[in-house]
RNA sequence: UGGCCUAUGGUGUAACUGGUAACACGUUGGUUUUUGGUACCAAAGAGUCUAGGUUCGAAACCUAGUGGGCCAACCA
């Protein structure tokens, strides 16, 4: 395997010096821990193929554990919803666990807690709780039942449990630090009065453990060696292990080891969400069809929409794993399916947007059967039959009545080669009353070896089939729609997202089944859609090919470039980042930018420079740059003093002449 | 007016734990081609947020600053 090869990444890192220092390889798991209140989405996969990845990298274990410790959004559909896609991803989990499975050992440790004066129950509203709590700048205070008794403890603790409490009456929590500075570390709640009715355990607890107290237990229980989440659960951490310690010293025999939190930044797509609650809000306001439609960044939507597994998990190893946060763009995502579906799907025709094209030397009874090659990627592919005719249709794209030289498909007396047919030439053209063409009328010649610029796609009319093709374009108008303070995200949702289309395809494809996938020769990959009927096929474009030629058509939208970062930051800092490379540019280049300098220094203060007079001999650019700045205030009545003196005479006696002409100047 | 995390081409990730920035996508040219696809070749693009320090040597270590992120749900 080349793996071996392949540069280790921050969790492998982490993994391997734990093996260095002792850790057992029999003892590596893992485990991913999804709740069941949603559908799982691309963001999941990375953390999906972290954990999984591991296992499969390290033959270690990896269980899917459900985080199910919340009944009120939690349901049954969501658990299956999760396993198929996980499945169809194509991992193996070593073991289907539940959270709810561990209910009753987390309320023993919470009881043995209690004991040791460790937890207790709390009989506040929650607003009273969250002021006692603080804020993250300001420290918490103890609350009034902070030292009840054990006794006391132990029975409103079981009375919790028997049900003889309503909700939000009382609560159990850890005492720990009320001034601590991580607030989750402010006696945190471990367990709460809900009842409700739980998808696995029915009405057995109304009782409920939170997730802190829940996961790392869980983990603990479950024995998993690296438990990897994503970068939000940072400050967890502290709690993750303070919870373990105290449960490690009731369970070390049964559990001998110790599980250790590790976090990763999440994977963040451009022009999508990724949030559940407003997955959620896109099918409650009807903007797509379920969470399944191909427009949507679930796994279940790019499934339909012709997405692969193997796609999908060489997008999340193209993407990697680091601890910053990250945008990818999504045309990582699109190279990845396009170079898996190039090998695989075989290619047929199909028109779009058609326009008839009748062949005036070829017989009006006649009809070829011409050869075609299914996959020129792929030799085991085969060929098809495919029927040409006097008839046909092409796209209305591939024909212009004149055009310059760069356009390499048919204009009137231009030759072209029809994919796996002959070689024609327009002749003239049929118009409609309003001027659109409406036919076009060539001639044919069976000299197919002829050497020609272009090569067009076709469908023989009389034998195509009529199919709906479902274009798709992206969900979102911008970049980040749900990063901005002032606008909602629903602001942003492309209204074209979705285009149907009434096309044509050859009839080989009459018995493509759903999910097949094809190529669509110069155009696309398409799938079949579940909505096919036998009546009527209906077909998903799961991405365009890539297309050179629409760059050399002229553009329309090529305003709203992104800003660089540089813009947000002040005049100083920008001048600062050109001390770097100032005196290595070109004489041209280095011209633009003493000027874009000296209009950046107009908003630069002397307190913003001086501290930049002491900058080391050695790095000439950042004295170069701020010698100009320097300039431009003096220029604007900054009075000299003894440092500005003593930084321009310094800079008099260097060996660079760039500085000194700078200096010379404000002698 | 706290704590923690983070900063490498346009994007993402590397750099054998200190030896002079690589890979992929994207971009731009070109070759091949019965897909303006694929494949192949080539090029441009960062000197590693800023400043100071340690060192013969820093993207890496230290200090300070700046930018970005996370933390005040009886959610996970």
């Amino acid at each position: 395997m080349s793996t071996e090869t392949k540069a280790l990444n921050f969790l492998e890192h982490i993994i391997e010096e734990d093996l260095a220092n002792g850790l057992s390889k029999d003892k590596l798991r893992f485990r991913f821990p999804p709740e069941p209140n949603g559908y799982l989405h691309i963001g999941h996969t990375k953390a999906i193929g972290i954990s999984f990845g591991l296992g499969e990298k390290y033959n270690a274990p990896v269980n899917l554990r459900f985080d199910d410790t919340n009944p009120a959004k939690e349901e049954q559909e969501y658990v299956d919803a999760i396993k198929e896609d996980v499945s169809w991803l194509g991992y193996k989990w070593a073991e289907e666990l539940y959270s709810s499975d561990y209910f009753q050992e987390l309320y023993d440790w919470a009881v043995l807690l209690i004991k040791e004066g460790k937890a207790y129950v709390d009989s506040q509203s929650s607003e009273a709780m969250a002021e006692q709590k603080g804020t993250p700048t300001q420290p918490g205070i103890d609350g009034p039942y902070r030292n009840r008794t054990v006794e006391e403890n132990i029975e409103l603790f079981a009375k919790m449990k028997a049900g003889e409490c309503n909700e939000g009456e009382h609560i159990l929590r850890a005492k720990i630090d009320m001034q601590h500075p991580n607030m989750l570390m402010r006696d945190p709640i471990m367990y709460r009065v809900l009842k409700k009715h739980h998808h696995r355990t029915a009405n057995d607890w109304c009782i409920y453990p939170m997730y802190d107290w829940t996961h790392g237990e869980s983990d603990y229980i479950e024995q998993i060696s690296h438990s990897l989440c994503s970068l939000e659960f940072k400050p967890h951490r502290e709690l993750y292990d303070w919870f373990k310690e105290q449960v490690f010293g009731f369970a070390k025999n049964k559990y001998p080891m110790l599980p250790k939190q590790r976090e990763f930044a999440r994977l963040n797509l451009n022009y999508t969400i990724m949030s559940k609650r407003k997955l959620l809000k896109l099918l409650e306001e009807g903007v797509v069809s379920g969470w399944d439609d191909p427009r949507m960044p679930t796994i279940s939507g790019l499934r339909r929409r012709g997405y692969t597994p193997q796609a999908i998990r060489k997008f999340v190893e193209t993407v990697g794993v680091a601890k910053r946060e990250n945008i990818i763009d999504v045309s990582l995502l699109e190279f990845c399916i396009r170079e898996d579906l190039n090998k695989k799907a075989d290619r047929v025709m199909a028109v779009l947007n058609p326009i008839k094209l009748i062949i005036t030397n070829y017989p009006e009874d006649k009809e070829e059967w011409l050869e075609a090659e299914n996959n020129q990627e792929d030799d085991s592919a085969g060929y098809r039959k495919v029927p040409f005719s006097r008839e046909l249709y092409i796209e209305k794209e591939d024909f212009k009545e004149a055009a310059g030289s760069k356009f390499f498909r048919l204009t009137l007396g231009g030759e072209v080669r029809l994919k796996n047919a002959y070689i024609i030439k327009a002749e003239r053209v049929v118009k409609d009353a309003k001027g659109n063409v409406t036919e076009v009328h060539c001639t044919y010649s069976e000299d197919t070896e002829k050497k020609v610029k272009g090569t067009l796609h076709w469908v023989s009319i009389k034998h195509a089939i009529k199919v709906e093709v479902r274009e798709y374009d992206r969900l979102f108008t911008d970049e980040a729609p749900d990063s901005h303070t002032d606008k909602d995200f629903m602001d942003f949702i492309n209204p074209n997202s979705l285009k149907i289309i009434e096309a044509f395809v050859e009839p080989s494809l009459t018995k493509a089944k759903i999910g097949e996938q094809f190529q669509f020769q110069r155009l696309g990959y398409f799938n079949v859609d579940k909505d096919s009927t036998s009546q009527k096929l209906v077909f998903n474009k799961t991405v365009g090919l890539r297309d050179s030629w629409a760059k050399v058509k002229p553009k329309e939208n090529n305003n709203l470039q992104k800003q660089p970062q540089q813009n947000k930051r002040s005049a100083i800092e920008q001048i600062k980042s050109y001390g770097k490379k100032y005196d290595r540019m070109q004489d041209q280049q280095r011209e633009k930018a003493k000027a874009e300098i000296q209009e950046l220094a107009k908003n630069v203060t002397y307190e913003d420079l001086e501290p930049l007079f002491g900058t080391a001999v050695k790095k000439t650019g950042t004295r170069l740059i701020t010698m100009i700045s320097l300039g431009v205030l003096l220029d604007n009545g900054l009075q000299k003093n003894d440092a500005i003196n003593d930084f321009i005479s310094k800079a008099l006696n260097d060996k660079n002449e760039l500085l000194v002409a700078e200096a010379s100047a404000l002698k």
